[in-house]
DNA sequence: GGATCTGCCCAAAGCGCTTTGGCAAGCCCT
DNA sequence: AGGGCTTGCCAAAGCGCTTTGGGCAGATCC
């Protein structure tokens, strides 16, 4: 069924049909009852290249995806966020499109999508400390928007972020508060952006209490399992750390096993706290939470960010927006006092 | 730049140009080489949309994420499998279009994606034991992949699955032969085709040996932590299995904390295997694997789906293909024998 | 009563590609 | 020499929409 045959049936010419389904005035309203009576009838829906080539627009939303910087990891807090920035998408008419691409080929990636007009925007995910993305998108002419930012960035870009640093500097200081004078860090890979601040706000609740840092209780590495467990094995082992500050749950499981496996309780000889992006699959139910967390929905975050990028694409020549989010601190059962020491 | 502009800068008519960028044999070598560089040298790419509205080929292909069943959960496995995909797309020049729906919706999303031609194909996933959207698909003429199968479906349709019955039989009976005779089952929520299959594959080795299943012994729920540590906790306080057999990695770090809860050992006391789907996040690097587990690859799942779809659209008649990946079984810390108990 | 609006509708021109149907020139053959 | 191929190119017709630029009544105004 197309828009010829649809206004054929009706009697009417594809101008009116067009212009009643899409809500121009020019129409009048028992006409325009007719004609959306007989196309919901005919389960019409126009085709949305034809739309696309009309319009010059192509309601779509681009989302390129690197593989991560070492292995070949995929995010996993990216289902979560294309789940959230999914929803808006349905809501506004938009397609999402999305391109997984080998870690360094994003830049003919972004252009071959603007070139070939398969959407009207992206979402830029995993800004770097240092990000080129931002100023290749810009030259390009795709409009954009950031799930986080990057700090050595320069120029005025339309970003959505957690307030990393503020949020390391809460959970740190709530370990000082506990007694915890030994905190080690174990971190996400810090030429990302998220990472840095999150160090950053680390080094500066540290240094207000006048307490030296020491790089053997600093690891950055990909956030996976391993890399958590490795990393608090090394430090348990040689800087003896009281706690933990840990970037991820997933890395926070490896963080436990190496805890246990030294024969020490989390929540009472060694404490732990994270950061939790609420991931739908790792919630656990539990009333009190396992673990003491910075918290910050990862899904809404996408809900919203879609929704800045198209307000953004529908005007374009608007001042940047920007919204920074306070994650919240939930305590859990994973951290105590600072157990007595001589 | 648009043909026309790259056509009256060659001096040739679009025709020419368009034929020689895609390879048609009635062009001259000489003439389609000062097309390529042409167009190289100006960055041309074809617009997608008015390429598809010529060609009557969206080049896309659509996946369908509906929320899980009970939570509003995002499954895990979907990131590493559009990664597979994704790399398949890429090479083969298609586009990867998401649409995430509530549950209960993908008819509607499906019919929408079919009368408005964004896609050539879509690739079903999470496929139920009885599974109403097979037939839908069918019906409305779009086709499709499953990733997984339908139990209960009776006619044919272009699938890739593990052999999950095969994979948990396995489990069970390296579990037996370890001399374990109260096995739990930790699954996934069983209207899902792979969950019925793992049970069913659990059930039958059992009864090789003659052992009865104990409904006690045996849970279903959506594969998150939480269930993992509920279920697990249950089991120990209640029938006090010897083992676990999980479903996923993420459940498996639920039934590992309730394990280590009850002053257990994992691999001593209680032995653990898991069916791991090898999610690149989730990967640790240790030589020998903290758990033992059938593994198989969800992202190479994910790329040779791909392919057999694409394969699929191209040649609409052709009998149908599926392929049925046998995981394979490598042993961790996570077992051991069976403890002496009287 | 003529001029001017206004409300509603239509024909046709694109959007940027692919593809059909030809056409001219060069070649080979008898 | 003339007919039939092959080669290499082109003009133009779509693909299914949206949008421009009218046009025709009937209502309104002076």
């Amino acid at each position: 069924m197309k828009l010829k045959d649809l206004a054929r049936t009706l009697g009417l010419s594809q101008t009116t049909v067009s212009r009643a389904l899409n809500g121009y005035p020019e129409v009048n309203a028992a006409t325009r009852a007719r004609v959306m009576m007989a196309a919901e009838a005919a389960n019409y829906r126009p085709n949305i290249r034809a739309r696309g080539l009309a319009t010059g627009r192509a309601m779509a939303i681009g989302h390129v995806i690197p593989r991560a910087v070492k292995h070949e990891m995929v995010n996993p807090v990216f289902a979560d966020f294309i789940a959230g920035a999914g929803e808006t998408y349905a809501r506004r008419g938009y397609e999402m499109l999305i391109s997984v691409c080998a870690d360094g080929d994003e830049a003919q990636v972004y252009r071959n999508l603007k070139a070939r007009g398969a959407v009207d925007g992206v979402i830029l995910h995993g800004p770097r400390v240092d990000e080129p993305r931002i100023a290749l998108l810009d030259q390009i002419g795709l409009p954009f928007a950031v799930h986080g930012r990057s700090s050595r960035h320069a120029g005025g870009y339309t970003w959505l972020d957690v307030n990393n640093e503020g949020a390391f500097a809460r959970a740190t200081e709530f370990l000082l508060d506990l007694g915890h004078r030994r905190i080690g860090l174990v971190n996400g890979l810090e030429v990302m952006d998220f990472a840095a601040r999150r160090r950053a706000g680390y080094l500066r609740a540290l240094a207000r209490r006048g307490i030296a840092a020491e790089p053997a209780l600093m690891s950055a590495d990909e956030m996976t399992e391993g890399h958590g467990y490795r990393a608090a094995r090394a430090m348990l082992e040689g800087a003896r750390p009281t706690a933990f500050l840990v970037s991820s749950v997933i890395c926070a499981y490896g963080v436990r096993r190496a805890v246990e496996e030294a024969g020490l309780a989390m929540g009472r000889d060694v404490s732990v706290v994270i950061h939790d992006d609420l991931l739908s699959y790792l919630q656990s139910e539990a009333e009190v939470p396992v673990f003491t967390a910075t918290r910050s929905s990862v899904r809404a975050a996408g809900r919203r960010l879609a929704d800045m990028l198209i307000d953004r694409i529908a005007a374009p020549g608007a001042p940047h927006v920007s919204e920074l989010w306070e994650a919240e601190l939930m305590v859990g059962r994973s951290t105590g006092p600072a157990p007595e020491r001589e």
